[in-house]
DNA sequence: AGAGTGCACGCGGTTACATCA
DNA sequence: ATTGATGTAACCGCGTGCACT
């Protein structure tokens, strides 16, 4: 992005990456600006209330600042919950880092529904009976529960002990959707002989908050973790994989969105910048016509009169030398 | 060593469905 | 009860990296 901005007669561009505009550079940290977005992969992060954090509160660290610009480090969404509060410590470069859940012994009980990933088939993506239904989502409720009471360190543990305090609430609400979904279209969602019909499994709750927990620690699965998740949550390793992917797609659209907004304002605000400094300009050069003389001294030494302390502002500069000018111009010449 | 091939994976875009106002 | 908007699970096609030949 670019916005022409010339003074005089030698029209120079105007980048908001060039470092060696010292002035006008320096007008727009005034203004408060910060430009440059971070290459996307490394934007990595946001999360459900869509909350914008600046990325001083990121854990990773912020990439280094270019030599020549003091600038903040642009805006970066921080979507993951909680994520700056707790993150496990790094982990080793094996490509087999351990879950959360698991790397504190967790206990978690099997899950009641016999995976089909073992027999190779399908789960019952809409498969989901009443009784199906309630007898995962009561299992999930089970595990989670053993999960968070004892094993999440003290932040996931508050958020989890609420979250499981609206969990039997939200189990009665999922179980009457699923019922409701079940016995809707007489399985719409369901699996028919051949596998042809798409299938529209909406995740539970606590499934959803799993792979949130998951995706916060890595947002790209190996697949032993891939495998790992998928059996915990009693979900297809595919379903794990598309939920990664559209979750990586998500988070990316939140960033670029916040991107382009943050841009929109910056150019916004270069507008009014430009706009004004036409307007310096053309009334320079009205002093210019008027008053030769003046306008024999740098552009920049005409900020003010340290004798009369008239401001030249670009709105007070052309007038004040065009109604009242100053007796004593020889001094306020500069080398 | 370099080219060709197959596979796995991620991403962008899209579709289809579920949910809600 | 209906409908449009929204969110998202699932799919498709493509590009890329890697291992193997």
């Amino acid at each position: 992005m670019e916005l022409a901005l010339s003074l005089g007669d030698t029209p120079k561009p105007f980048s908001l990456l060039d470092h060696h505009t010292r002035s006008t550079q320096q007008k727009m940290q005034d203004l408060g600006f910060c430009m440059g977005l971070g290459n996307p992969k490394n934007m990595m992060r946001e999360k459900p209330d869509e909350k914008i954090i600046t990325s001083s509160t990121d854990q990773s660290p912020p990439p280094p600042p270019p030599p020549s610009s003091p600038s903040p480090p642009p805006l970066q969404l921080d979507l993951l919950p909680f994520t700056p509060v707790l993150r496990s410590p790094p982990q080793p470069s094996s490509t087999h880092r351990s879950f959360p859940w698991l790397s504190r012994n967790s206990v978690v009980e099997p899950l009641t529904v016999v995976s089909d990933q073992e027999t190779g088939e399908e789960p019952a993506a809409g498969k989901s009976s009443p009784n199906n239904s309630n007898s995962g989502t009561s299992s999930f409720q089970m595990d989670f529960s053993s999960i968070f009471k004892s094993e999440r360190s003290s932040f996931h543990s508050r958020k989890r002990d609420l979250e499981l305090a609206t969990m039997n609430l939200e189990l009665i609400d999922v179980k009457e959707r699923d019922q409701r979904a079940c016995s809707r279209g007489g399985g719409m969602s369901d699996e028919d002989e051949n596998g042809l019909t798409r299938k529209k499994l909406r995740l539970t709750k606590e499934q959803s908050a799993f792979l949130e927990d998951s995706f916060k620690e890595h947002s790209t699965l190996n697949p032993k973790q891939k495998q790992a998740l998928a059996k915990q949550l009693n979900l297809r390793p595919r379903q794990v994989e598309v939920w990664f992917q559209n979750r990586r797609a998500r988070t990316k659209l939140k960033q670029t969105e916040v991107d382009c907004e943050y841009l929109k304002r910056c150019c916004e605000t270069l507008t009014e910048e430009n706009r004004r400094l036409q307007k310096e300009l053309q009334e320079l050069r009205a002093l210019k016509t008027s008053q030769p003389f003046y306008m024999q001294m740098p552009a920049t030494t005409l900020t003010m009169c340290p004798s009369c302390e008239r401001v030249a502002t670009s709105t007070t500069a052309a007038a004040a030398a065009a109604t009242t000018p100053c007796q004593q111009p020889p001094t306020h010449r500069q080398p």
